[in-house]
DNA sequence: CTGTTAGCGCCTTCAT
DNA sequence: ATGAAGGCGCTAACAG
């Protein structure tokens, strides 16, 4: 087998064929971790492959979202993959009508353009309120760095599991910024910008100064949770007796923190992979798997919650 | 002003003109947030250009990385922007005749393909070392995830300092995987994958095991030192009488612990977008700045490391 | 089934 | 200055 070194040029033959090798990816922000463990899966799928990856960043703004799928849409993708289930009606059209293989993912839906590839965020707020519940805590706060559709769902899953355990308090709930038509700015820094671990700890000041005070937090990521840990470790308080607290990603920070924080492992490696594969898998005409994909989460218990006595000093 | 809403076919463009729009990116790891960060920049710089990012994961090879060189010059990008400056000899030919602006990245060298936009990795590990000694430390230990040419360079830096101070000791220094010929692979886990906070943990309890001990360690990256400082807790050492902790890149998860964590800031996101602008003014034919170009580092000193009394326990 | 040929849509050169 | 035309290298359609 020698080889004749002959390389076809790409250009030409996108232009002859009218189709490219590129994946479009687009994902809200680069600035947090949990998009990044997306696109690893991402471009380990496309390794060996022929296919090329091009990412747009919406900056959690439909309208610019919108704009990047016209954008990328122009360019005849091979495939297109684009996070969450909220996109504009116009942008929905477009995406449809795209004549390629189109994955929603890190969410769920009953109704996916094409196909979505997730978890259920509400499912997995559902849990962890559960799981404090079971540890047998009582005044439980929620904390978001700022609210989105998926995060607003993980909220939502957390107060159906304290409403059915009748103890639910709307004062308990804490953000940076709610929700506000997916064209939001957060006042004084840009939006997608990762929550700091300072945040963690104001916001842990907050839910404490509130009447009744709280005893477990389920952190919206693990950075406030990591914040949410010191500020306690500065205050006095004890972790997991006097406070409870959670996080969520289950990233590789949080796993050598004293105590173990609790957490939310979410497949979000594991939904780039998969994205990837069921592109290729559509391109080749074999869409093995149904529509609608959940690749679930899971509650990981640490020392941050346990008051089995076990874990806990 | 009437949009007629011509919208030019970049194949057909790509193909008559021998040119693409696109700006190739080579980056070693997806999995290391510092790269995360000069993406940041990167898509930062390219926004509301006519330009694409198209990124390729080296996992740290250089022949892997060789290879993607290669295939992104098929592509005739607009630009190349490569990390590092240790690429093989091959690699550095095809760059040399890329015909296209080509800016190697986040560290320095005399004798740059183009362009060479970072700083010295050598100079921030001095500094470091520096600063721990003038802080009263003596038996100072350097804990590497595993060695490139970059984090060497910081060790090298800070051994200098040392040496100049009489006081370093070789078996200070860990790492879970020494360099050995850019292609090496860690056992146990794939090559760039982020090491976690419990190896910090492990390496500290290493470093305190050696004879004589240790009452400093500066870190890799800040996860190692997160780690080292929560084994520390759990070992009862008091941060930073008992031991001084520094850790490297000052990410936003370090700035809310307790004590502070020291750390070396740098300059990652303005790396990617400083890149990008030079790339643009090449292309544009105003080459402005020199070829290279330092931005240099900054030891941002917190309560881990302060033995002034102030900020210390 | 293999071999040939006409575009794909733009850029660039050359003539006007 | 403006306009006409060839060709970039491949794919796909078609003829043999």
């Amino acid at each position: 087998m020698t080889d004749l070194g002959y390389r076809p040029n790409l250009s030409a033959r996108a232009l002859a064929s009218t189709r490219t090798d590129v994946i479009a990816v687009l994902v809200p922000s680069l600035a947090m971790h949990i998009f990044t463990d997306v696109l690893r899966g991402i471009y380990d799928g496309v390794e060996e492959t022929r296919f090329q990856v091009q990412i747009g960043n919406s900056h959690y703004s439909r309208s610019q979202e919108e704009r990047l799928i016209a954008d990328f849409l122009r360019q005849k993708p091979a495939g297109l993959v684009v996070s969450g289930v909220d996109q504009t009606d116009a942008a929905r059209d477009m995406l449809a009508q795209a004549g390629c293989p189109v994955v929603q993912i890190m969410d769920l839906t009953e109704d996916p353009v094409d196909r979505v590839i997730g978890f259920s965020h509400e499912a997995a707020g559902y849990a962890m309120g559960r799981h404090l519940i079971e540890q047998g805590y009582r005044r439980i706060g929620y904390m978001a760095g700022w609210m989105n559709k998926r995060s607003s769902g993980r909220m939502l899953g957390c107060r159906r599991a304290l409403e059915e355990a009748g103890i639910f308090d709307e004062s308990l709930v804490t953000s940076i910024v709610p929700e506000r038509g997916g064209d939001e700015r957060r006042p004084g820094r840009s939006l997608g910008e990762a929550t700091s671990a300072l945040d963690g700890r104001t916001m842990l000041r907050q839910l404490l100064d509130r009447p009744g005070g709280c005893d477990a937090v389920f952190c919206n990521n693990d950075v406030l949770a990591l914040g949410a840990l010191f500020e306690s470790m500065a205050m006095g308080l004890r972790v997991p007796d006097d406070l409870g607290i959670a996080g969520f990603n289950d990233s590789d920070m949080v796993i050598a923190t004293e105590p173990g924080l609790t957490s939310l492992r979410t497949p979000r490696y594991e939904i780039g992979r998969r994205a990837v594969s069921e592109i290729l898998a559509e391109l080749d005409g074999t869409p093995a798997s149904e529509r609608v994909i959940d690749l679930g989460s899971e509650v990981i218990a640490r020392a941050s919650t346990d008051r089995s006595g076990a874990g806990a000093g």
